[in-house]
DNA sequence: CCGGCGCTACGGTCTGCGCCGTAGCGTCCA
DNA sequence: TGGACGCTACGGCGCAGACCGTAGCGCCGG
């Protein structure tokens, strides 16, 4: 059949790789790594990463920045990003459904965490709900406007839309793989990202993706999205 | 790094094998087929064929029906087709931008396909648009809601909207990998579909997702959803 | 200028798995 | 009931590719 299914199983063989889908796991959250780093993550050596980085870099998968000795690795664009949780999302979905337990880091997970440039987890979806429900935001077919009301809100709280000139979709939905809703996405997705981060709202971790709700943030999110998150969704310790 | 991405890689090294990846985009459309079809379809001897169509059988990727001495394969959710759709939507998209001829098929398949068992191609995104437009259906993060104009639009349609009991999400979008637009899924995708085949708007072709619009269905199109298809858009031939 | 470091290129090894030939089981028809 | 057909189980072949050791190329700091 056509080039499609082609292209279908080459991209599939790029993720079917243990080595590969940990690297790319890795880079979900947007942030950039250095070959070195990803090889550590991946448990492969150094060389081996290498052609990895090679073959995702080739099929525009990841982007490359040289930075003197260094070589920061990340993802290409957003939509891969979506494009992994999705499929993560419908793996665990159809995965038998023996009930495995949720590990300490799953529930961290689970109750926010970064995907790649936006939030993520039962936050993100929570912020995705009160915007909605508030009209702020409407999820269109092709990926959602932003409402007068909307884009008075953002000004308030200080979370700028730059909508010159970038071919970026202001809103997107992408598919939450623990909660198996539709968080935002997209422009909208990356400045309220940004602005909880400034705000200091949530922290994010080191070496994982789980982000976690500071007592401020807390205070903030209800304040402001009218979230309520039960005391027991605040990571207890930290 | 946790479970996730070890389901990620066993998933992506499932679809990353050509002839298995052949067969699932076979089965995208949504209708079933014996093994032994397949193996015609991807292009390699029934022995080998059915063990592929196991290993995706036991990852719940498909699901088989036996019939007689025959055994039916098809997608065993919708998602999967729309993940799918999603991975070429993107693969396409990240491909060098070599600007290749498009084939006579290839035009075919972007004027309207079935994707699953709902429309997709120029002619499913003009219905999602115009539904959306005329206030139909609003999509929602979760997937959408039908508003009560719709409802009664499709009563008068035609289109039964099955609610009960059924699990399955009304309303969902799906990314079109030849417009890069979201089309309709879900039930409402499927009952439109259903009925277009139905009144013979649409007629789907023996071994090609693609569909053709017959002349009855230009009309009726254009009436009852204001799609105003120009001629070219229109099969020639047949 | 030299040594250390980050990264990549190249070659060889080895495992995994896709593939088909043969064979066996169940179903349908004459 | 015998034979054709659809499908699957098993076993051996062969190859793609993942992996690492060695080596070479840029960039940095002393």
């Amino acid at each position: 059949m056509s080039i499609a299914n082609l292209v279908l199983a080459e991209l599939g063989a790029l993720i079917g790789d243990p080595a590969r889908a940990n690297i790319l796991a890795a880079l979900v959250d947007g942030r950039a790594f250095t070959a070195t780093e990803l090889s550590m993550i991946a448990g492969v050596a150094p060389q081996t990463t290498s052609g990895h980085l090679a073959k995702l870099t080739q099929a525009n998968l990841l982007a490359v920045a040289k930075q003197g000795r260094h070589r920061y690795y990340r993802l290409a664009s957003p939509q891969i990003a979506s494009m992994l949780e999705n499929m993560v999302s419908l793996a665990i979905g159809q995965l038998p459904p023996r009930h495995w337990r949720p590990s300490r880091l799953d529930e961290a997970m689970r109750r926010a965490r970064s995907c790649y440039d936006h939030i993520a987890g039962r936050l993100g979806i929570a912020i995705a709900d009160a915007l909605i429900a508030r009209g702020d935001i409407v999820l269109g077919e092709d990926g959602g406007e932003i409402t007068a009301a909307g884009r008075r809100f953002f000004m308030e709280f200080g979370a700028e839309l730059e909508t010159r000139g970038s071919r970026r979709p202001l809103c997107r939905p992408c598919l939450d793989w623990s909660e198996r809703r539709w968080h935002l996405a997209g422009a909208v997705g990356a400045v309220l990202y940004r602005r909880c981060l400034d705000l200091k709202w949530v922290e994010r971790s080191r070496d994982t993706r789980a982000l976690t709700i500071t007592a401020s943030g807390l205070g903030g999110l209800a304040e402001v999205f009218d979230v309520r998150l039960a005391e027991h969704c605040v990571a207890q310790s930290s």
